[in-house]
DNA sequence: AAAGAGGAGATCG
DNA sequence: CGATCTCCTCTTT
């Protein structure tokens, strides 16, 4: 407990990639069956056994390849054109990481020798993504981001949203009645003899997830500067401060996340409220996740929403379209 | 087949 | 008690 921000100010940072939530949630089927680890096409096979270390992999390559692409821009910029890869596309981000950060971080003045603060800048944007991936991670299985004051189910909602996101074996036995503040007073070593597969793993990112923790007691006891991300984490109290979560309110939530939901429900018309949902079954699993209704479907999400029609909060537009409707006030 | 409209009883905080 | 949740029937796309 010395210095826990240690995981977080390194080199070592955090792997998380947002958009891996959907496909976390893609693969909880809200049946009794288990995880489907059938396909596991994306690039994180590395992390399937857990090895020590290599977890992190992932966000080095990441941190190097935005490093090196800044130095790049700063070297020689006759093109301030667009990035090699990775660019955002359009509007339907692919699983578009860190990069959304970008418009901050690289303006076109980064001359000279600037490059150590350009580097300095990178980290802060990375720990800030951070700090959004455990904020949304948060929200969607509404738990709150300091692992010392999880309850049971709070524990096992982080395993297995951990395990998934990471494509680890399921250990969430090994770790059955215990609590936050069980799981933090344990030790790599205990966690490996729980799960000798990815006890390590899952040790090093509940480590990450108490540094945050305590970064955000940190800066919203003493002073207000620091990392630069705390903006994010009073951010996050604005939706979640009151009573439960209406499903209007979810899905705004979602909306205003384009870069991580936009695959399963984005805006037709910003200014008049029309929406999408492109992917009911998701939707419907990430509903049923933030209500504890693990056998929420589209049938009855669609059935809530209409019983907004009476209320005025929601409609069909004008022209119905399937899967499209309309908030009546806009924001 | 999947989405849409509603009625109606059950549930949960 | 209100806001869904759940189940259901019938219609529309």
């Amino acid at each position: 407990m010395s210095n826990p921000v240690g995981s977080l100010s390194g080199d070592t940072v955090y792997g998380s990639r947002i958009g891996m939530t959907e496909d976390f949630l893609e693969r909880s089927r809200s049946s009794a069956e288990p995880w489907d680890m059938g396909d596991t096409k994306l690039s994180v096979e590395t992390l399937e056994r857990g090895v020590p270390g290599l977890y992190l992999s992932c966000f080095d390559m990441l941190l190097t390849e935005d490093a090196t692409w800044l130095v790049k821009v700063s070297e020689a910029s006759p093109t301030p054109s667009v990035p090699p890869t990775r660019m955002e596309p359009q509007e339907e981000p692919e699983q578009c990481p860190v990069i959304d950060s970008q418009e901050q971080g690289l303006s076109p003045g980064l001359e000279g020798q600037e490059e150590e603060q350009s580097l300095e800048q990178v980290q802060s944007m990375v720990v800030g993504e951070v700090l959004k991936d455990i904020e949304t991670a948060c929200k969607l299985l509404n738990i709150t981001p300091d692992p010392i004051e999880w309850n049971t189910g709070n524990v096992q909602k982080w395993l297995l949203w951990t395990e998934h996101l990471y494509r680890l074996p399921h250990a969430g036995k090994a770790f059955q009645d215990l609590t936050g503040k069980d799981l933090c007073a344990m030790s790599e070593e205990d966690f490996r003899q729980r799960s000798p597969q990815c006890g390590d793993t899952l040790h090093a990112h509940l480590d990450i997830w108490k540094s945050a923790a305590w970064m955000k007691e940190r800066c919203s006891v003493g002073d207000p500067k620091t990392t630069g991300s705390e903006e994010l984490w009073s951010e996050a109290d604005s939706s979640c401060s009151g009573q439960p979560i209406h499903l209007w309110q979810f899905l705004r939530e979602l909306l205003l996340k384009p870069h991580n939901y936009g695959r399963c429900i984005r805006w037709l018309n910003k200014e008049k409220g029309i929406f999408k949902i492109e992917d009911s079954a998701h939707v419907a699993r990430l509903w049923g996740l933030r209500k504890n209704r693990p056998a929420m479907n589209y049938d009855k999400l669609s059935r809530s929403i209409r019983q907004y029609y009476k209320k005025g909060i929601i409609r069909k537009p004008d022209v119905s379209q399937r899967l499209v409707y309309q908030f009546v006030h806009p924001v």
